[in-house]
DNA sequence: TGGATTGTAC
């Protein structure tokens, strides 16, 4: 048979638009290793069947017709049978080309399946209004406008464009190639339009993540008095589960319920669904500890579901009972959505077991399991196996260049995520509002205001130039690089805020110590109708805390429950304890972590630390420390901010041990840097570098502004430090530390009267800090260091901080 | 003669 098979095909070479031998044996062995999409087992052929039954005498043999045999072949998956058998009949009639093309088509085979009604065409064949949807349905399944534009264009010229499965099948083709706006010309202009019209655009805006078009589609349809079905239902629950829209999702499910679908798998699951992306895992436990019996996609979603909700132990137990209770096997979408809960647990040991099963069980390639893998692996920190994974992947899509983008930012790899960023650039995509977000942290990150500006620019030359989501993540950047005013400018010119937009804004005002502005913007919030959220009031209470706002941090903590019935968490404890360290109440910071509903995490005791600190209680600060090792062995910052304590106290032999304790556990200093942009380029300096350029007109002046202020550092300090210990012990004098360096860079590469802004990667020291301050005073300039805090304004001798830090 | 379009989990 295959030299008939081959003889066959080689015949048919010579015709335009046939499918060839080569693709024959592809669909061949694409069956075997199940490559093929929505394959369907090769069931014994009815040839077969009956001739089995004869030989056995036991029926009487019936003839079976040649055009029922290749259905039989057609609907049992088996292609290679089924063209051979064509090949040999009479195929002058529309029926077989039709049987032949939904075949190719319902067996993943689309281009074979558009290139079979090619030559259909060139036999002279005529297509008709059945051949048509088919081959629709094909080029969806290409997501290929390009060619169904074409078909498109030949439907107008024989007049079949009214036919109305011929549009509703257009309609779903523009929606699955996102090209909405087509496919709603198509609905709109039909003549008629059936059930099948409705729910192809209900579920055409889901295919655009677009839900609320979708459901106002879904109301429109009953009030036009067109009765909804179990796909109209599935579609809109979609539609809930895009916006997270529970009221819409429970009203669905009344209808539901009305109309008997409840019985249906599909609609139980797509309910199941929808409550867990509406947050409400206990409905969605309800239904599918009803449903009986239960499939892969129930189990499924509750995985999924349980990994959505952040409880990552429930859906690996899910997971182990869907094997045990209901021997079901784990396919590809139980593993991409497992995996979020071995990112969430950190459990890199399961999540590489998840990666063997995904390889033995021959389910990679897969892109989107590739992308979850990606996700996974950057999450554990395992940005090497990332790496690899993301290497391996055939043709990358978009997505799967963002979770490789965002794996490296998630990790502080902001060199190789601004390298990724660029090679991103000239790929033949364009960059999303994914893309832009995660690529923007990164600018703040390495003080590359130029790249952000660029990015910037580009977004707003760009359909994304009024994103809400985009435009956010440009305001942190410019907040964060040291531009408020540009930062400020932006959120003006926003078209459509949301809360996420005000809270960004306040926590730019708040992290540049400007508290007054942040209350003045919390009011006009609301006065806007934003109704403010958890993360709200942390950027107030942030504000109230680095402007030393007390009285003010303290009246909006109250009013987070008393107006808006929002529970503090332990990010608004984290912002008080910051609060109460200002007002020196050391032991009621004390009381307060002692007292609040959480187990204190290392950030919360590294606000009592920084309070210890400032007060000079260094046996507060020993305890704090304490807690923080215990919590994060390895935390520079606190052996380093604990042995400055000793260093300030004369403790050396504390400084000493410290010193051992880091070499002993391999922790070292986190080496300091400074930054400066001049002409577009970022430039760095590090404790006592000479590598600039213009060093020595940097040490020139370096050294002139030392002799005005030098005596007053030290006069400050004789009370508290011991000179002579100082200019023993340390190794790097203050006085050449970076951001002084940095400082005399800045004031002579910008123009006389601009302010100076310099970004730090550490927090800046007492001795700098005070430097600074005495430099905006002689020099009358407004200095404006970034550490890795906060914002410090320095003008006229004072911080905007009020030295609380 | 017959046949076609819409659907759940990523």
């Amino acid at each position: 048979m295959a030299a008939t098979l081959t003889c066959a095909c080689f015949y048919n070479s010579n015709v335009a638009g046939m499918v060839s031998r080569k693709q024959l044996e592809t669909m061949k062995t694409s069956r075997k290793s199940g490559l093929v999409k929505n394959r369907k087992f090769c069931k014994s052929a009815s040839l077969t069947r009956n001739r089995s039954n004869d030989e056995k005498g036991l029926v009487e043999p019936r003839a079976v017709s040649p055009t029922e045999t290749l259905c039989n072949f057609v609907d049992s998956g088996c292609m290679g049978d089924a063209l051979y058998l064509f090949e040999k009949m009479n195929h002058f009639d529309s029926y077989l080309w039709n049987v032949m093309i939904r075949g190719l088509t319902n067996n993943g085979f689309f281009t074979e399946a558009i290139q079979f009604y090619g030559r259909m065409e060139y036999e002279g064949v005529r297509a008709d209004n059945f051949t048509y949807p088919l081959v629709i349905k094909a080029c969806t399944g290409l997501l290929s406008l390009t060619e169904g534009q074409k078909v498109h264009g030949k439907l107008v010229k024989i007049g079949l464009d009214l036919d109305v499965y011929v549009c509703n099948s257009l309609t779903v083709m523009y929606a699955k190639v996102q090209c909405i706006e087509f496919a709603e010309r198509m609905f709109c202009e039909m003549t008629v339009r059936d059930l099948v019209s409705w729910n192809s655009m209900i579920n055409g805006f889901v295919s655009v993540r677009d839900g609320w078009s979708s459901l106002v589609c879904f109301w429109e349809m009953q009030a036009q008095g067109m009765k909804p079905d179990r796909f109209s239902m599935i579609s809109a629950l979609g539609a809930c589960s895009l916006e997270r829209c529970l009221q819409s999702g429970k009203e669905i499910h009344c209808h539901v319920l009305r109309c008997g679908f409840q019985v249906d798998i599909m609609v139980q699951t797509s309910l199941m669904d929808m409550y867990s992306k509406c947050n409400r895992m206990d409905y969605a436990e309800r239904l599918f500890d009803r449903m009986f019996p239960k499939n892969v996609v129930a189990w499924n979603a509750m995985i999924g579901g349980y990994a959505l909700n952040a409880h990552p132990l429930h859906s690996f137990a899910c997971l182990k009972k869907m094997q045990d209770a209901d021997n079901f096997s784990p396919d590809v979408i139980t593993l991409i959505n497992v995996l979020p809960s071995c990112a969430q647990l950190q459990a890199l040991l399961e999540g590489r077991s998840i990666h063997g099963y995904a390889i033995r069980k021959g389910l990679l390639p897969h892109s989107i399991l590739e992308t979850s893998l990606i996700d996974m692996y950057g999450e554990c920190g395992a940005l090497n196996l990332s790496e690899r994974v993301f290497g391996l992947i055939n043709g990358k899509n978009l997505v799967c260049w963002n979770a490789m983008l965002a794996a490296y930012v998630q990790n502080g790899w902001n060199s190789e995520a601004l390298c990724l960023f660029r090679v991103i650039w000239y790929q033949p995509f364009t960059p999303d509002a994914f893309t832009f977000s995660s690529i923007l942290p990164t600018c703040s990150e390495l003080a590359s205001l130029r790249e952000g500006k660029q990015i910037h620019s580009f977004v707003l030359k760009s359909e994304l130039g009024i994103n809400t989501f985009i435009l956010n993540s440009i305001i942190c950047m410019y907040a964060k690089c040291g531009e408020l005013g540009t930062a400020r400018e932006v959120f003006d010119r926003m078209l459509y805020k949301d809360v996420i937009s005000w809270n960004t804004i306040i926590m730019a005002y708040a992290i540049h110590g400007f508290g007054r502005i942040a209350v003045q913007l919390f009011s006009e919030m609301k006065e806007k109708g934003f109704k403010p959220n958890e993360s709200t009031f942390v950027s107030m209470l942030s504000s109230c805390s680095i402007s030393g706002m007390v009285n003010e941090g303290w009246e909006y903590y109250n009013s987070m429950k008393r107006d808006y019935n929002i529970d503090p968490g332990i990010e608004h404890y984290g912002c008080m304890i910051d609060l109460l360290g200002r007002t020196s109440n050391l032991e009621l910071a004390k009381r307060f972590i002692e007292e609040m509903p959480f187990l204190p995490t290392a950030r919360i005791w590294g606000s009592l630390l920084t309070a210890s600190r400032n007060t000079g209680n260094i046996e507060l600060a020993e305890l704090a420390a304490k807690h923080i090792l215990s919590l994060e062995h390895d935390n520079t910052g606190c052996y380093v901010l604990l042995s400055n304590m000793y260093a300030e106290a004369g403790k050396w032999q504390d400084v000493e041990r410290i010193k051992c304790l880091m070499i002993k556990k391999g922790l070292q200093r986190t080496k300091g840097c400074s930054l400066v942009e001049f002409n577009s380029k970022t430039c760095r300096f590090i404790n006592e570098d000479r590598s600039h350029a213009e060093t020595n007109m940097i040490y020139d002046v370096l050294d002139i502004i030392t002799r005005k202020i030098g005596e007053d550092i030290y006069l400050h300090s004789v009370t508290k430090f011991r000179p002579l210990d100082l200019g023993k012990r340390r190794a790097n004098s203050p006085q050449k530390h970076s951001v002084r360096l940095a400082i005399s860079f800045g004031l002579i590469s910008t123009t006389i009267g601009s302010p100076v802004l310099v970004r730090k990667n550490t927090r800046i020291c007492n001795d700098c800090h005070r430097a600074a301050k005495k430099v905006s005073e002689i020099t009358r300039r407004e200095i404006i260091v970034g550490d890795s805090k906060v914002f410090h304004h320095f003008r006229d001798g004072h911080c905007s901080c009020g030295d609380y830090w």
